[in-house]
RNA sequence: GCCGCGUUGGUCAAUCGGUUAAGACGCAUCCCUUUCACGGAUGAAUGAGGGGUUCGAUUCCCCUACGCGGUACCA
């Protein structure tokens, strides 16, 4: 009996969405697809401090962008909701006063100062930074150190209180990673996390074996940094819902820095001047700007690319992959286990390949936005697509369609006369006033027509065409870039070009 | 400190005991192009160190080094 795969990705809204973070949504998304699954966004939003208006907004515009729809989300519930944990506040209570009866949890009065006491009172060379284990345990209060009537006494009179898993002394967990295999720990290593909050919130550790049971998650991907604290699911999913229920876990490897070494931060990205979030982020606050790959120009299908290569390959030398191509070829097992450092370079390479590769079409709307915040109207969209497709070859983001073809659709603002000035002559000025002449009388405004003409008339006034070449994309264009003259003059037409020579000629009297 | 997880060119990486250790990005040189790109060709550059196991280790095991992650009433 095949349960039906169900993933999740749970994010908590604090902020921009960072690379790492679509990376994990992705690995889920094509994980739940090529299982005929369903993928799942839950919020988890149980530490009220951290609240960041709009960032939940954010996420849901950020996995639009990328194409990477959940099943069910707190926008579209399905049979389980809610989908926010600060919603689902009532539902964590009882299972963790069930780990008290069962004397795997207990309750503790400590007040943060108090904890503060044992870290310092406890702090040796040996151990920086004690934890509340086995070893201090008795020594706090809670209900394992006190009477059970003070601890009655206490609950009582409503005293803050959290509720701590007790950690068995001398047990070993074990639990098979689809990415890391056998992974195991001691569990006198590990502390008596918190599971319930004073303010009757649950702690990730208890949200997400509940969570995960109740909205019947069979497989859960999450960043390497959850790898230690494992030990507590797998305790808490033995404790409550039986170990055979568990889902499998993969740990996903880190993304990290380019220089040096460690998790990659929006810090680095401003440092070294590439985004980490996905799409522009504007802190409510300090009303700071982080930009995203989108605004900077990147095809969500690269973006998604790219970000799939980033710790996976299928083994061959296909580097350029669809969606559709990566829901079928992706493989847990095949993710690497150690972390990939970011590479820009490479990145960019991935949304130049994309931006070739592409129907010009599927960017089209995308590029036409781009034009009218220049201001640069397109009446003509048949042109348009022609222009797109001459010039993507050389544009590495889409921002780069404006600058290598706006001249297309306006005057260029400034022309390069400097380029020119130095090795124009009267001949030269004589081989234009003629080519203007003769262009002048074509019917047929064709590509190679208007090459021949322009050769055949360099060649009667002995001038090389080189020469001439140069000076006449500058008339065009304004300067030293764009696609293949020629290209350029046939879609320009023959008004604009002809215009476009004469103003030069004045300006170079 | 302790626990866990990692380690193939500058970067992403293939290899699942036997190869001249792929490929890609970037870089360099050249060709094409009388702009810039695209495209093509060539080149430099790699198994952290030490022990085992084995006829043979990049590959399996151990140790060391290094890196990362965790060590919160944050996720």
């Amino acid at each position: 009996m095949n349960k039906k795969v169900r993933v999740r990705f749970a994010p908590s809204p604090t902020g921009g969405l960072h690379l790492g973070g679509v990376r994990t949504v992705l690995y889920n998304y094509l994980f739940a697809k090529q299982h005929n699954g369903d993928f799942i966004l839950r919020i988890e939003d149980t530490d009220q401090t951290r609240y960041v208006e709009g960032a939940e907004e954010y996420i849901y515009q950020c996995l639009d962008w990328c194409g990477l729809i959940p099943d069910e989300s707190p926008q579209k519930p399905g049979a389980f909701g809610p989908y926010r944990q600060s919603e689902r506040k009532s539902i964590y209570r009882k299972y963790a006063e069930q780990l008290v009866k069962q004397g795997k949890a207990y309750y503790a009065f400590d007040m943060p100062e108090e904890l503060e006491t044992m870290r310092t009172n406890y702090k040796t060379a040996e151990n920086p930074s004690p934890q509340y284990d086995h070893k201090v345990r008795m020594k706090m209060r809670n209900s394992l150190s006190l009477t059970l009537e003070e601890t009655e006494r206490l609950l009582e009179a409503s005293t803050p209180h959290v509720i701590r898993i007790l950690m068995p002394e001398n047990e070993t967990v074990q639990f098979h990673d689809m990415i890391r295999g056998e992974v195991s720990f001691q569990t006198s290593q590990v502390d008596d996390k918190v599971l319930l909050k004073a303010d009757g919130m649950p702690t990730y550790h208890l949200a997400v074996v509940v969570d995960d049971y109740l909205m019947q998650i069979t497989h859960a991907f999450r960043g390497e940094e959850w790898l230690s604290s494992s030990p507590v699911h797998v305790l808490l999913w033995k404790y409550l819902f039986g170990i055979e229920n568990m889902p499998q876990w993969a740990h996903l490897p880190l993304i990290l820095k380019p220089d040096g070494n460690g998790k990659l931060s929006k810090r680095d990205g401003d440092r070294l001047g590439f985004p980490v979030f996905a799409m522009n982020w504007v802190d409510p606050k300090t009303n700071e700007l982080t930009k995203g790959f989108r605004e900077l120009g990147f095809l969500p299908e690269a973006f998604i690319n790219m970000l799939a290569l980033l710790g996976w390959n299928d083994g061959s030398e296909q580097e350029i992959f669809s969606l559709q191509e990566l829901i079928s070829k992706f493989s847990m097992d095949r993710v690497h286990k150690g972390g990939a450092k970011f590479n820009f370079e490479k990145a960019k390479w991935f949304n130049h390949e994309w931006i070739k590769q592409s129907a010009v079409s599927s960017y089209q709307s995308a590029v036409k936005e781009l034009f009218d915040e220049n201001n640069i109207v397109i009446n003509d969209e048949n042109k348009f697509l022609k222009v797109l497709e001459l010039v993507k070859d050389r544009c590495t983001f889409l921002t780069d369609f404006v600058q290598q073809s706006s001249f297309f659709f306006q005057t260029p603002g400034a022309i390069d006369i400097a380029a020119i000035q130095p090795k124009w002559n009267e001949k030269k000025n004589l081989f234009f006033v003629e080519l203007i002449r003769a262009y002048e009388l074509m019917n047929l405004w064709q590509h190679d027509d208007l090459e021949k003409e322009f050769k055949e008339i360099a060649a009667v006034n002995e001038i090389k065409p080189g020469d001439v070449l140069l000076p006449l994309r500058i008339m065009l264009v304004g300067g030293k870039f764009g696609p293949g003259v020629f290209d350029i003059v046939a879609l320009l037409g023959k008004e604009e070009t002809i215009k476009r020579i004469k103003h030069t000629l004045q300006l170079l009297q």
